[in-house]
This record gives structure tokens, C-alpha cells and sequence, in this order.
DNA sequence: CTACACATGTAAACGGTTACATGATTAT
DNA sequence: ATAATCATGTAACCGTTTACATGTGTAG
């Protein structure tokens, strides 16, 4: 049940609709957590109908009316709870590593492709995630900022999903030669 | 559907029981997918059933008798057709990143704590991953594994299992560093 | 005789994905 | 008109987790 607490984490950044949550989640800033549109917009609602969040509805002139939502008092103690809890701990789940792992024994050449083409992606995100970081540092340069900016949590959270990225390409690249150069043999 | 896949993939390392995968998947090993061991038995039982694997009875004197499975003809040509298939992208999604997007807004001390831990469980599968590596290569050094050793699959899979803990841990350890110094302020 | 590691499952509940559905407004 | 973007949902299905359950053999 953690989606919840992420909206809620989301959410404390400032107000959003369930659409701007969606991009945010489902394209580039995913850097703590992940999901579709549809399970956020249900976990908005239950949120809401349980006291955590509460949203206002913006009648736009240029855009359909969208409802926006900010964190309840009730909901900041949620997730204090959560933040004092112990957590599961990370593992990874990678179709394309599964693929990888099976590699001796299947045709190569498709998996290389999807290699070449998931490291592409990473590229852009780590590239999304340079300017989001660039934007929270301002002025600062990043030691100032992890020292003394504001806020700080969002950035390391940031950080630690531009560093993902990066390793994730570097490994792709570097997994995709090797099983180029070894298929020609 | 890609723990049918996992499976699949970490049986074509030989044959293995339940009760072994479930220590691959859920321990040290998982590097490129984790499951519990319940899940496991029943994707067995459906892999069977599906003539994907095959299963056969070892009785042991020494302990209890177990069921080895490894993949059969079908079950390869399965795993063909998901290796070329396009994959899904892959993303974090984690509980303790959730906690430090939040760490502005909540006490930052249990976060900590738990950022502490995390680097050292980090530590100690970076060890067991550089053992796993280590009996991969045998006398070979890496660059010569990578290029002419066998199995590749799994040893570039593991390796990027050793990254991912290493990059884990060294975040968890900066990240702890910066919310404690900032703390005392 | 107790604790531990080996060995294998079932059932209910939960969380996430996929498919389906609708409608407003702006730009071309 | 039509496509694109903004905006919000429902319902069925599937995969995962949690809780429950059982039994063998070894070591202390």
C-alpha cells in the first residue's frame, strides 16, 4: 500500500491535479515511484474520501475544470507514520534482464536491439533529471545546495533516480558491444 | 507475466528445486528478478502443467525428497518468443525513496536510520554478488570473461546487480550523511 | 526433545495493469 | 472537421503478498 504514500509525498510539493500527478508519475519525474494514470486518479479518491488529502475544483477559461489537491494535516501524519516505519527492501524487477539472463540460449540480435534502445532512454531521462536538478539548484552549486537548499528530499530522490539512469545506460551500452562483437564471432 | 520468464531463465543454469530457486530469487541472487518462495511452487506447478519444464523426483537420504525441474523444448521456444518481444520499461519503485521525498515535511531520524541500514544490507550483496562474479570467471580476468567466457548471460546480469547495490549503497550513505549534519543545525 | 534447515504447498486479500469509456477545448 | 492535449474516470483481470498449513531429517 505505498502508492498512497507516494501521492502523498507528491503532493507535498504543492497542489496538483490527478493529470499533472500522472505525467509526473507515468513519464519523465518518476524518480520515486511509478504508476498509470487510472491508479491515480482511484488513489486520489480514496485518499480524499478518507480525510488524507482534499482537493478544490479550478474552473479554467483556456482548459477543462480540473480539480487540485494538497495534503490534510491527517495526511501529513499518515505519513509521518509511514516515514518511521521500517521498509521492504529494493529489488529490482527488469524484463529486459530476464532477457539478458537468458541470452546464451536465445537469439541475441533482438535483445541487443531493445538494449540499444532502452539505453537511448535513458539518456533522455538522465537528461530530464539534469535540468529538474538544475532548476531546485538555482544559483547554488550542488554541494551548497545538499548542504543548505531547499527542499532537500526531492533532490536526493532526484539524484538518486538521475544516477539509476545513468548506470542503466552505461550498462546497456556496454552489454549491448559486448554481445554485438561476440555475435560476430 | 514475466515471472514464468524469470523462472524459465534461471533454470537454464541446470536443474533446480523449489526450494533452491526460492533461495535464488528471494536471498542474494535475485539480481535479475525476486519473488517468494510460495509464488515460486505455484508458477512451477503452472510451468509444469504448461510442458514448459519437466519434473523429476530425487529421493535424498539425507533430507527430504525434493522435485528438480528444467526447461524443455516448449519452454525454450517460449522464452524465444518473450526474449524478442518489446519490454516493458523499467523503473524504481521503492518505499525508502518514498520517505526521503518526504524527509522535508516528516522527522528525518527514522529515515535516517533506515538509510543506514539499507547501505549496509547494500554492502553485504555487493559481497555476495562479487563472489557469485568471481566463480563465474575462474582464472579469467574480467575483460577476457566478458568477451570470450560462458555463460554470458548471467554474469552481465549479475553485474548489473553489483552495480545497482553499489550505486544503492552509496547514495544511502551520502544521503544519511547530508539529513544528519543538516539535523544538528 | 527441541531447534533448525530442508522441502512443499493452499487460500484470501491486495495492489497494479489493461481495456474500456467519456467529454471539453484549442490548434490546424 | 479533425487531431491533439487536457481532464477524469470504471470494470475486469492478473500478478504479488500475506497468512496459513504440513511434514522430513539432522544436529545439539
Amino acid at each position: 500500500m505505498s502508492l498512497r504514500h507516494a501521492v502523498l509525498a507528491a503532493l507535498l510539493s504543492g497542489e496538483y491535479s490527478g493529470y499533472e500527478l500522472a505525467k509526473a508519475f507515468d513519464v519523465g519525474v518518476a524518480n520515486f515511484w511509478y504508476a498509470r494514470p487510472q491508479q491515480l486518479y482511484l488513489e486520489l479518491s480514496k485518499l480524499e474520501k478518507d480525510g488524507l488529502i482534499s482537493g478544490r475544483e479550478v474552473v479554467q477559461r483556456t482548459r477543462p475544470t480540473k480539480r487540485l489537491f494538497m495534503v490534510t494535516d491527517a495526511g501529513l501524519a499518515e505519513l509521518a507514520d509511514f516515514a518511521a516505519a521500517a521498509s521492504k527492501p529494493s529489488f529490482i524487477r527488469d524484463d529486459l534482464l530476464v532477457k539478458v539472463q537468458a541470452v546464451d540460449h536465445v537469439d541475441a540480435a533482438p535483445v541487443i536491439a531493445q538494449l540499444e534502445q532502452r539505453a537511448a532512454a535513458a539518456t533522455a531521462k538522465v537528461e530530464i533529471l539534469d535540468k529538474i536538478l538544475r532548476r531546485y539548484r538555482g544559483d547554488l552549486d550542488e554541494e551548497t545546495y545538499l548542504r543548505h537548499g531547499s527542499p532537500i528530499g526531492p533532490y536526493l530522490t532526484c539524484l538518486r533516480g538521475r544516477r539509476f539512469e545513468q548506470e542503466h545506460h552505461d550498462w546497456c551500452v556496454r552489454a549491448a558491444e559486448l554481445l554485438r562483437d561476440r555475435s560476430l564471432v
